[in-house]
DNA sequence: TTGTACGCGTTATCAG
DNA sequence: CTGATAACGCGTACAA
């Protein structure tokens, strides 16, 4: 009963023709008779082939240089981590032939985003993984890669404009949909909630603005109309202006309840919450930085929605490779989950090693 | 600038002795000169020789028999899930030169579990994974695989008698503290929290008992004295028996806040509460049943913790397949996320295809 | 104690 | 259009 694995061999012996015109076939380089091909895709089929990856890797001794072109981690931490997660995936695949080279841009400098998004492109990459927090400017790259037939993934903000390999990330909808239910359970019946972004360019971000619809469409959805839903765009690069605000808004609204910062800043207004020792706020936020992390286990900080950046990294570089090295099939969109990161369990998701 | 691989005929060659040498020091085949194997090794070292698995899985073509020792899913469909872990991995790692044999037996019958493990051992397979539920029972086995050399990979109970391969799972006691935080938040100050066990042998049960001191530890920890925690062991078994323990309860303790049923059963429980038409009772319970998604979505289960006992199965056919065919290094505990699961982000974790 | 030669399944090249 | 054949890197049997 020894389940026997079908090689390119078989199918051949049993086609009566070589190997090598089953390889043709099985690749479409043509330059194969129509009987011989329609009989070989019906062996194909009979036989359930499944290539030999080990195999197929070996004997392709070809290189696939990726391009993974990701914001500064120096710059904003939150970018750390898909950094690591590309390099922990470069290791781990590249027993498969893949290298990856980082092109590392200013998130808040736009000049610096084209200028190593040329950069990529120059370089003539095997495929691209690409965090396109510039909307706008990233299309005409998208055109480029796309015209040039160098596939693309996208991760942390998701566009579908110019057809890319695959998307990695959360779905920003739902995540702003659960970002309103922790901010509103066992808040009482009523009150102030205030979703917030910090330092970001809203019209440029498509994800942050489909995280606030979802958040306010849980209140619609839910009749939750007693709730007076508040939002702020706060910067601070004016310090004085950051804390002005919010002490205005905190001012007016003595009946706050929670706070939701849409992006993983949620730590600066923890650290104001803590200096003006205000309590009883329940404060949200995104993402596992350091400072996050502290703000979790002292309490100030509620919840964190963990948006797993790290394997958002990794994913795309696994999804490049297979694509490309293993030549499989991959999903065009692959949706992390929305993990809720509370005191009692946030040891779990920080990473070991 | 060309990052070449190396390979051992590189090794080979610096060292002036022949490929076949140096693989008989890799791998401690004795019969080497010391001079040469110690020149070797430095060589190894130096240049950081990493086998390439391609071609040790193409050369060596060897196969593994794993075996996989697990519980009905038809008497229990909790077990349903790590069965498809353990057959996605086998699919997505049978390149690798494994294949799976599953031994089932009955989850509510020792006798049972004694017979499938004797046949695991009469077969004499390369590896084992096993969910050992009996704890006492489980022990001789474990015993007698240790001593042939056998290495087996424990998953949803985690012992450490006879030095597993690996433990993949929860941890129980962490576990039971995050639903002590889940059943307390938003309760007010004080009232009665039941803890609850169905259909359980818990003195044999060890995860379940770690589970109950880390949730009695919660309300301690954190000085909650003014909440009256109860708990019960419940047995369907006897429906009617069921039912009127429950209602007991219910009459008893008119302040029930919470309950946290410390297995996959939560289902069992909210039928009874919709049923009766009880609301407000915060029902906290374990995995992503059918029936508890139904629940969750109804908005009966308001938590869920998840146990991603799919991946349980497949990690743990995942670091056997490491160890065995890719003579890789494996963690011996890998402790999977306490995923908190609510009707908003319950569509994240629930398997698509 | 050491070296050599072959096979694993696939791909790529070259000759027909 | 097609068939034969040489890699790819490792493991192993056999010869020296």
């Amino acid at each position: 009963m020894k389940n026997k694995i079908v090689r390119i061999k078989d199918i051949a012996e049993k086609a009566g023709v070589s190997p090598g015109t089953v390889d043709r076939v099985l690749h479409n380089r043509g330059r194969v008779s129509d009987e011989a091909r329609t009989k070989i895709l019906g062996i194909v089929k009979e036989l359930k082939y499944e290539p030999n990856l080990s195999a197929r890797v070996l004997g392709t001794n070809r290189l696939y240089r990726l391009a993974a072109l990701i914001p500064d981690a120096s710059v904003d931490f939150y970018w750390d981590a898909p950094r690591r997660g590309v390099e922990k995936a470069e290791s781990d695949l590249k027993q498969y032939g893949i290298a990856v080279e980082q092109y590392i841009f200013d998130p808040y400098n736009v000049d610096s985003f084209l200028d190593k998004a040329s950069q990529v492109s120059e370089a003539n990459p095997d495929g691209i993984l690409v965090a396109p927090i510039y909307y706008r400017e990233a299309l005409p790259f998208f055109q480029d890669w796309s015209a040039r037939s160098i596939p693309f993934v996208l991760f942390n903000t998701q566009l579908s404009d110019y057809n890319p390999l695959s998307y990695i990330g959360q779905d920003s909808y739902q995540s702003g949909m659960l970002a309103g239910k922790l901010a509103h359970y066992g808040q009482g019946t009523s009150g102030t909630i205030l979703l917030a972004h910090i330092d970001e360019d809203i019209s440029n971000s498509a994800h942050l603005i489909r995280k606030e619809q979802g958040f306010n469409d849980y209140f619609k959805q839910n009749g939750l109309s007693q709730y007076n839903i508040i939002r702020a765009e706060l910067n601070r690069a004016d310090l004085s202006g950051f804390h002005y605000g919010l002490d205005s808004l905190m001012a007016s609204h003595p009946d706050l309840k929670s706070i939701y910062i849409t992006s993983s800043k949620a730590y600066t207004v923890a650290t104001y919450l803590e200096q003006k020792d205000i309590t009883g706020i329940n404060l949200i936020g995104y993402d596992l930085l350091p400072e996050n992390i502290d703000y979790v286990n002292k309490g100030i900080i509620r919840f964190l929605i963990n948006q797993n950046s790290k394997g958002q990294g990794y994913w795309g570089i696994y999804q490049l490779t297979h694509h490309l090295a293993l030549k499989r099939a991959v999903d065009s969109v692959k949706y992390l989950p929305l993990d809720i990161v509370t005191k009692e369990n946030i040891e779990y998701y920080i990473d070991k090693e």
